[in-house]
DNA sequence: CCTCTTGTG
DNA sequence: AGATGCACAAGAGGC
């Protein structure tokens, strides 16, 4: 909606300023009309080969088309193609029903349809045509189901990744949300087809003609907002970032995922077998202590035992009037009393156990006999992915019992894991995009970063280093990246926040670039709305002009933070690009199998590790060139094991 | 469905 | 006076 707004400005613009265009100027670039999406819409019904082969026929004439495959899902299988529309032009679109089951009296009487293997047969050469674009909304997920049918989808663009790269951190990338801020129009709801909950129905059960008018709905949607998405990228100058960032990584990720991770299933039962003995010795304990059973997983209830059964001071209501029984709270009290400790380790235990133990060994693929995440690529406002479904990117590793869970993680036979890793990109990247001469130059000289920091802050000489010392200062470093406060640093450190301040105006002393850096990113951030990265990526911070001064002292943190996380994603999104083609040219038969912010996990052939490492480690360090080269090194380290916990 | 807590970088 | 380090996902409790 704003958007339209917006062109229709740069259209007046251009325009008034047409007689006055010097042969040096040239035109930006203008968006082009795009069809009212209400107007007249024209979706068929596939239902003969003869009338497949005219759609396709259409399309290569084209050269365009957009795809919006739906799936009939069973649990514990993976997804089957129901059918897929095809959009050639706004409005004009087509379903092919290849897996609708004929079920209920209504469906008796209705079309026939074709068989799949006759539909992926005629589909395969439109798919993997050269010349002809396949337009899609989330491309990864699609490439997985087509995978299934040995087809590779190429060329192809994603509207969920061209969004992602223009809109970053301002909205979600959900192609009903795309569609409602462009078109101002209402896509039909999933679940207006197969309803919720018990009474859900696979797409397969959904009648043809209603499918037909859902799925080439979002064919036509993606198709459209191609079109608006694609002029953008060009008119913000963001075309190179979507095309060799953003757009390469989707058969990357897909292989990722789609080969997973090998897990140790009796390794994990061990462990939980071994958490629940010990869980249930210290809910005894507890009880014992306190005189009587409660729910210790119930914060209300632990905190009335905490702070009124037992009476231990401090105990703090928050707004929603329980006590407040966080980690930092019980650590206080634990020198107190017995049971603080024990709550304690019975969360560690806890987490450990549901979260990793006991779901981990649910997720390992009955087929595969491993472990498959699924990465978003379009959530996190800083060009970070995410992981969920599992979720391997939060595995322990900080704790011995949490590495453990680390333990699980194993290779094949005769393979190896290699751990690949970017040492302190983030304070590295600080460094270069503030230009703070001496922490560059430490950096160049192999320094080890926390202790000169500390030096420098608390004046004590490099060679009488002491570890409290440095731990401070690397608590230092973690704050300048995260957008300092006295607050944080103080109960980081466990100092009073007056001490906490202290330090950091010594930092900001000995370091004015870093201030000064800081304040820029504030200022310009206040005026445009977003901040980038040294690729040019922006991140948009919603708060930062916001009224309440909390708030946007919130925005302000993810202001700071947001252009040296986000360019270490860019970072390891243009290595993970790369490596793929890198190992085929070393005759490498290493796969890459997870991504953790910082890390890549490979699984290698056991004769092959030292040259994969060398390999990876050579990409990974020059991912910035020839693009933008930095005025630090990046050291990528590297290590090796038979389970992901010896890799590191 | 929201809140709290905790796991990672 | 009161809230106060960035980015995520997930399990559990409780309304």
């Amino acid at each position: 909606m704003e958007f339209r707004a917006l062109a229709t400005r740069m259209t007046q613009r251009l325009s008034m300023a047409a007689a006055a265009v010097t042969p040096a100027e040239r035109p930006e670039p203008v968006i082009p009309e795009i069809p009212a999406f209400t107007a007249q819409r024209t979706y068929a019904l596939v239902d003969t080969i003869e009338g497949l082969d005219r759609w396709i026929e259409a399309a290569e004439q084209s050269g365009v088309v957009a795809i919006w495959p739906e799936t009939s899902n069973v649990a514990g299988t993976r997804p089957t193609l129901a059918g897929i529309a095809l959009a050639l032009a706004p409005g004009l679109a087509a379903y092919v029903p290849v897996g609708h089951r004929v079920s209920g009296s209504l469906d008796l009487d209705g079309p026939g349809e074709l068989s799949l293997e006759a539909a992926i047969e005629r589909l395969r050469p439109l798919l993997e045509d050269p010349g002809v674009l396949k337009i899609g909304h989330d491309v990864k997920t699609t490439a997985h189901l087509l995978s299934r049918y040995g087809i590779g989808l190429a060329p192809y663009d994603c509207t969920m990744l061209m969004s992602y790269v223009l809109d970053g951190g301002q909205f979600e990338h959900t192609i009903e949300n795309l569609v409602r801020r462009s078109f101002e129009q209402e896509l039909t709801p999933l679940k207006e087809l197969v309803g919720t909950g018990k009474s859900l129905i696979a797409f397969a059960e959904v009648a043809r003609e209603r499918a037909r008018d859902f799925a080439a709905e979002r064919a036509d949607a993606a198709l459209r907002l191609h079109t608006l998405l694609k002029a953008r990228l060009v008119r913000e100058t963001m075309t190179a970032f979507y095309e060799t960032i953003e757009r390469p990584l989707v058969p990357a990720v897909a292989a990722m995922e789609r080969d997973g991770i090998k897990v140790d299933r009796a390794a994990l039962a061990d462990l939980s077998r071994d958490f629940e003995r010990r869980i249930a010795e210290i809910e005894q304990a507890i009880f014992r202590a306190v005189g009587n059973d409660f729910n210790i997983g119930s914060t209300k209830q632990l905190g009335d035992v905490l702070f009124e059964k037992l009476g231990l001071p401090g105990g703090k209501k928050g707004k929603t009037g329980a006590y407040g029984t966080d980690a930092s709270i019980l650590e206080e009290l634990a020198p107190l009393h017995e049971v603080p400790g024990h709550v304690l380790e019975w969360r560690q235990l806890s987490k450990l156990k549901s979260t990793y133990a006991d779901a981990l060994g649910e997720e390992i693929d009955r087929d595969s006999g491993r472990v498959h995440t699924s990465y978003a690529l379009a959530v996190a406002a800083t060009g970070r992915f995410s992981s969920n479904n599992p979720n391997l990117q939060n595995i322990p590793i900080r704790t011995e019992e949490g590495r453990r869970i680390r333990r699980a993680f194993i290779a094949e036979p005769g393979h190896l894991l290699l751990s690949a890793d970017y040492s302190q990109i983030e304070l590295r990247l600080a460094a270069d995009v503030a230009d703070v001469p001496e922490l560059k130059q430490a950096f160049r000289d192999g320094l080890d970063i926390h202790a000169l920091t500390a030096s420098q802050v608390f004046g004590v000489p490099l060679a009488e280093m002491d570890a409290v010392t440095r731990r401070r200062a690397k608590a230092i470093n973690f704050g300048i990246i995260y957008g300092i406060s006295a607050f944080g640093l103080g109960a980081q450190i466990s100092v009073p926040q007056a001490e906490a301040g202290a330090y950091i105006r010594a930092y900001f002393e000995r370091f004015p670039a870093i201030r000064a850096y800081m304040e820029r990113i504030k200022t310009d951030c206040r005026s445009t709305g977003y901040v980038e990265t040294i690729f040019g990526r922006k991140c948009f911070i919603p708060g930062i002009r916001d009224a309440n001064p909390a708030r946007r002292a919130g925005a302000e943190r993810q202001a700071i933070n947001a252009p040296l996380q986000g360019s270490a994603a860019d970072i390891i999104k243009r290595a993970m690009a790369r490596i793929p083609a890198a190992l085929v040219r070393e005759r490498l038969h290493a796969r890459m199998l997870l991504q953790v912010h910082d890390e890549l996990l490979f699984e290698v052939p056991e004769a092959e590790v030292e040259e994969t490492a060398r390999v990876v480690k050579i990409v990974m360090e020059g991912a910035c060139a020839p693009h933008c080269e930095l005025s630090v090194p990046l050291v990528v380290e590297t290590g090796r094991g038979r389970n992901w916990d010896e890799a590191h």
